[in-house]
DNA sequence: TTCTCAGCTGCAAGGGGTTCGCATCAGGGA
DNA sequence: TCCCTGATGCGAACCCCTTGCAGCTGAGAA
């Protein structure tokens, strides 16, 4: 990751009154190392590869204070631990045989967020959930007659 | 609850190869007797109130069995235990303020599941996972501009 | 009706994910 | 540099769920 983007997280933690510390540091840059969404024990490990004296509960707790401002956001799967991630919110596809977590941009829900909320008054968090199913690799087998 | 519904799915069990125990009647009759989606906990809860000698294992084993020919269904939400239900698969939308959990038809997810099959080779298990958001007590108010 | 045995149960323990309590440490403003 | 308060490390607890195992019991066979 750019030292830039880097710091441009720590100032906003600092704007909002937190403090730096290398923990959260180290948390930040892996969260912008990395493509993938990780787990609180995943990201605990990859910093604890260099600094093992950081603690699980330490990076829960900062991930919660960077979800508290907005720069972190954090999604359940059906089953096992949440996955973080930074930036832009996006929808979560998981595939329930592989565990294969892709993302697709917030508007395909843009329909359901529109029907939810006109007819059943319920205002949709986007992103904040995953969508179950299967993926193309470990899709049914359509019938042929369905052409 | 009426016994004839309690049968009906007592017979399925068997059908399937599966014993009537006391704890699966009572199971069966819980699940028939709500119309809410409760935990394995508050399920074992209900029963013990009459029969104590009844497990909380043995109603995770119980719910497992009906699952598995397809008469129970469970759903998670985005936090804590998830809720069994007997009947029509249908879409749970939950409250993440004050936890309410609602049903809709699966049809409002049609037009999603027919993107995502579409555009992105996922295929959607519908029912089996949450819409989390805000339900109409606890959603953010719009602003006036809103109309 | 009794026999038989596999399926089911109760109970205890374990495991994954997450939070809490508390003494100590350290960032950063005064 | 000092000091206060927020952050940390660590252990323990908590919640939800699963597993292992010995004993019980439903229900088909005899």
């Amino acid at each position: 990751m750019s030292p830039r983007a880097v710091d441009d997280v720590l100032d906003q933690i600092r704007a909002h009154g937190g403090r730096i510390t290398t923990a959260r540091r180290l948390v930040v840059e892996v969260l912008l190392d990395t493509d993938r969404h990780l787990s609180a024990e995943e990201i605990t490990s990859l910093i604890r590869a260099e600094h093992p004296e950081v603690h699980l509960t330490t990076v829960y707790r900062t991930l919660e204070s960077l979800a508290e401002i907005g720069i972190v956001a954090h999604t359940h799967l059906g089953h096992g631990a949440a996955v973080y991630h930074l930036g832009e919110i996006h929808q979560h596809l998981s595939c329930d045989v592989c565990g294969a977590l892709r993302d697709v941009p917030v508007s395909v829900l843009e329909e359901l967020r529109v029907t939810l909320e006109r007819d059943h008054q319920f205002v949709l968090h986007v992103g904040h959930f995953a969508l179950l199913g299967r993926c193309a690799e470990h899709a049914p087998v359509p019938s042929p007659s369905d052409g």
